[in-house]
RNA sequence: GCUCCGAUAGUGUAGCUCGGCCAAUCAUUCAGGACUCUCACUCCUGAGACUGGGGUUCAAAUCCCCAUCGGAGCACCA
């Protein structure tokens, strides 16, 4: 028995350096979300590793169900810049009508596919029952004839579908005659499609067509798509090409979010529920990434979590203890008082705190205050304090509570060596003319007072002593809105 | 109803192909401690799992069967 905790992702079966190629293929219907986060950094790392190459594959031909959003496109291509992947190749399968109608046609004239106008719900009910539709049948030249007739939009929507002979008798009724290609008379999104066609070519079959084009070789998805490669096997085997090597994985669900779905988001959006896709409080990259979360640390995540069939349910918690590792390095430390108090120094001299940008990388230098003789501290932090209680603010002198309403204090004579010793209480502060700050988080909106200096940091990740780490979004004039990161 | 997957600590994983080196890996989490002018980081210590039942075998997390539980497909969605 080999114990070889080897890191990072598994070796692919059959897989040789140089030969590789992979795909991740999304329909733009929406942004990308966490789940497709697993398909876009997975696949690209094992290109990576056998150096082999990645093709980004819109799979973009349902202008209906899930009808492709044209910022979508660019997102994903925007969301891949941020991860560092550069795709060798980018593909619109809508592109490619003429070729899947070609295969079609072939696949027609070899007896393999037929023209079925049969009522769905009829198709099944045969189906089911392992019962061949009469269409099934009929002859070569009259299956061509409906064919033409269905390219040339002379039926209707949903009148007619090509379907895949497979073998009716199927034990397994997933595979039993599939459909291919069905009817739409409905634009495209990309203008450069419109509406130039009227018979669409479903998952499985567009997906097999391209992924022969291609020449892939290894291809990860979900378990959702267990049965296509049974499914699109038949036209391999049609055809006699060899199916590429397959591995799959669960779903995953994560703590925070529950479920969700694309279309779903997306309804949520329109009406306002949501300040948009990259709102703090779903799971789009998009929304990570205005949060603070870095590419590294999603990265790795996914790799940890690896390649498995199973379901996975998994917390937030991970993905951040991640990004806290990376990120604890390079932020810049501020002061945020949330719920604020006044807290007024009554023998206080207006002076200038200076403190450390960083608790160990003093490199980074130091921020400077400028605090006359009131401040504000977070409720949670004085409401237990009695009179006569000292605390310290941190990084700037000791106090003597004198007054609780209103909330005064003194300076204190008591050290710091001391105050730490006794392990009296440090709490962070900031002036009462501080700048307003709004944190957009996953939980919800929390609006309080900073020091100046977060204004300094725009598009910059920081930390928020005792708070958490978020990326500074915008700065107006008097007011930053922050994002969120976590603890 | 039919068909296909899967099941290791709270969570995610390693090990399963080729049974012994597994009183089971790593991470996160939680608890305690050290460090620290943050409830961050770092470091130390500790907690915690092979779904159940049979079988094969000198030996089973690993192979076989059954059960249970969970997931997926059976779309004119992807």
């Amino acid at each position: 028995m080999k114990r070889n905790p080897c890191k990072g992702l598994k070796p692919l079966e059959g897989a040789e350096i140089g030969k590789v190629v992979m795909r991740f293929a999304p329909n733009p219907n929406g942004p990308a979300t966490l789940g497709s986060a697993r398909g876009m950094i997975v696949n690209s790392e094992y290109v990576k590793m056998y150096k082999g190459k990645f093709i980004l594959r819109f799979d973009d031909t349902d202008p209906d169900i899930k009808r492709p959003m044209l910022e979508a496109y660019e997102w994903y291509l925007d969301d891949f810049r941020w991860l560092g992947v550069v795709p060798d190749q980018v593909i619109y399968t809508s592109d490619h009508f003429p070729l899947y109608y070609d295969y079609a046609r072939k696949l027609i004239e070899m007896g393999k596919a037929y023209v079925c106008f049969c009522k769905g719900e009829y198709f099944k009910e045969l189906k089911n029952d392992k019962k061949a539709c009469p269409h099934r049948e009929v002859g070569l030249e009259e299956n061509l004839r409906h064919w033409e007739k269905m390219l040339a939009g002379e039926y209707e929507d949903h009148q007619a579908v090509l379907r895949i002979k497979t073998d009716i008798e199927h034990k397994d009724p997933a595979l039993r005659d599939w459909g291919a290609f069905r009817i739409r008379k409905m634009a495209h999104p990309r203008s450069v499609i419109g509406n130039k066609y009227f018979v669409w070519p479903l998952l499985d079959f567009a997906g097999a067509i391209e992924d022969h084009e291609l020449g892939m070789t290894h291809i990860i998805r979900g378990k959702d798509l267990m049965d296509s490669e049974k499914r699109q096997s038949y036209i391999y085997k049609y055809f006699g090409w060899k199916y590429p090597r397959t591995t799959h994985w669960g779903r995953i669900k994560i703590y925070e979010f529950g479920k969700f779905s694309t279309s779903s988001l997306r309804k949520a959006i329109e009406t306002g529920e949501y300040s948009g896709w990259d709102d703090p409080r779903l799971p789009t990259i998009r929304a990570f990434r205005r949060r603070g979360i870095k590419a590294e640390a999603l990265k790795k995540f996914m790799i940890d979590m690896g390649v498995g069939t199973t379901d996975v349910s998994l917390s937030m918690e991970s993905l951040y203890a991640e990004n806290r590792k990376i990120v604890d390095a390079i932020t810049n430390r501020y002061f945020f008082v949330w719920d604020p108090m006044e807290l007024e120094i009554t023998d206080s001299e207006p002076t200038v705190a200076k403190l450390p940008l960083h608790p160990t990388d003093h490199a980074r230098g130091i921020r400077e205050i400028s605090v006359r003789n009131k401040v504000f501290v977070c409720r949670e932090d004085v409401e237990k304090l009695k009179v006569g209680s000292v605390l310290r603010l941190k990084d700037f002198c000791n106090i003597e509570i004198t007054s609780l309403v209103p909330l005064q204090a003194r300076h204190s004579a008591v050290s710091l060596e001391a105050h730490q010793k006794s392990k009296g209480k440090i709490i962070h502060w900031v002036p009462i003319n501080g700048i307003s700050v709004k944190v957009r988080g996953p939980y919800g909106d929390i609006e309080g007072t900073g020091e100046h200096g977060i204004a300094t940091e725009l598009d910059k990740i920081v930390q928020f002593e005792r708070f958490g780490f978020c990326r500074i979004d915008a700065i107006d004039k008097e007011k930053v809105e922050v994002y969120f990161a976590h603890k």
